[in-house]
DNA sequence: GTAGCTGCAAACGATTTGCACCCCT
DNA sequence: AGGGGTGCAAATCGTTTGCAGCTAC
């Protein structure tokens, strides 16, 4: 348990006290999960990762816990055209790599794109509010295979 | 119909042939509606804006067709985080504006980001290809009710 | 104590598939 | 003529929901 995530977990605790969530073993081990991952699970995945130590947790209390989080901004539905939702827990603004062979989702972090200039006129559209690159590659360990 | 559509119905019949598409008449109106849309719509969408015009055609044909023309390169499935699919026809490069509201997706151009540098490091990542920038924001229409 | 959570099972909506017939090439 | 394409209906997959019992507060 890396500090880092001991400090989420402790920021998690707070939000949940924030939000009126009730912290239950399975609210903190779903997030306990999301937070260890870096591969941006589905819902399906973070079962089967959890399912071995806490056999009793079923999916639909993922799927619920999950929408919850999302609800109150504690976790990201992440952007794909896959099939499966998958999820990350909401940390500094950052922007994924996608390979396309493997699917795989990368995160990396890009602050200078909040001060590039838009194209002009898309003010006209609305208000702007977060940016989020994609970018779409092949990673390397396709590369080599 | 507009001289760009016109162009891009015959760039599509041209496409089908290289790729050995046949030209049914349910491909090429499933095209047209979708080349016609700024609306970035759904199968189910396309399906009842076709229905009046082809009876007969069916919901599934709609799936088929947009399945084989995303994988021959003619259409896009676009990200977003809604239980349906999103397509449009391919054009050049362009960005999305989601409204965080009333979900509709609109385009725009930068081509200036080609020309902005990455973050360094991401090329260790793998080859980098297409980058695509999605602002979520609140439109002007929603902004107004 | 009680409202909010959970687990179960059944429902749901979007998409896919098997099959027989059709029609583009 | 023949194989790809279509329409129909049934199946599938991810996700949601109703309900009864449980538990964090």
């Amino acid at each position: 348990m890396t500090p880092i995530l001991k400090e989420q977990i402790k920021k998690f605790k707070q939000q949940c006290r924030e939000h009126e969530l009730r912290l239950t073993p399975q609210r903190l081990e779903i997030f306990t999960a999301l937070a260890m991952s870096e591969d941006h699970p589905s819902a399906e995945q973070l079962y089967q990762r959890l399912c071995k130590k806490m056999p009793t947790l079923s999916l639909d209390t993922i799927y619920r816990t999950l929408a919850t989080f999302v609800q109150h901004g504690l976790v990201n539905r992440v952007d794909t055209v896959e099939s499966q939702a998958r999820f990350e827990v909401v940390q500094a603004q950052h922007h994924h790599l996608i390979c396309e062979k493997c699917k795989k989702i990368s995160d990396f972090q890009w602050p200078s794109i909040e001060c590039i200039e838009l194209p002009e006129g898309l003010s006209r559209w609305g208000k702007i509010g977060r940016k989020n690159v994609v970018i779409y590659g092949i990673c390397k360990d396709c590369m080599n295979s």
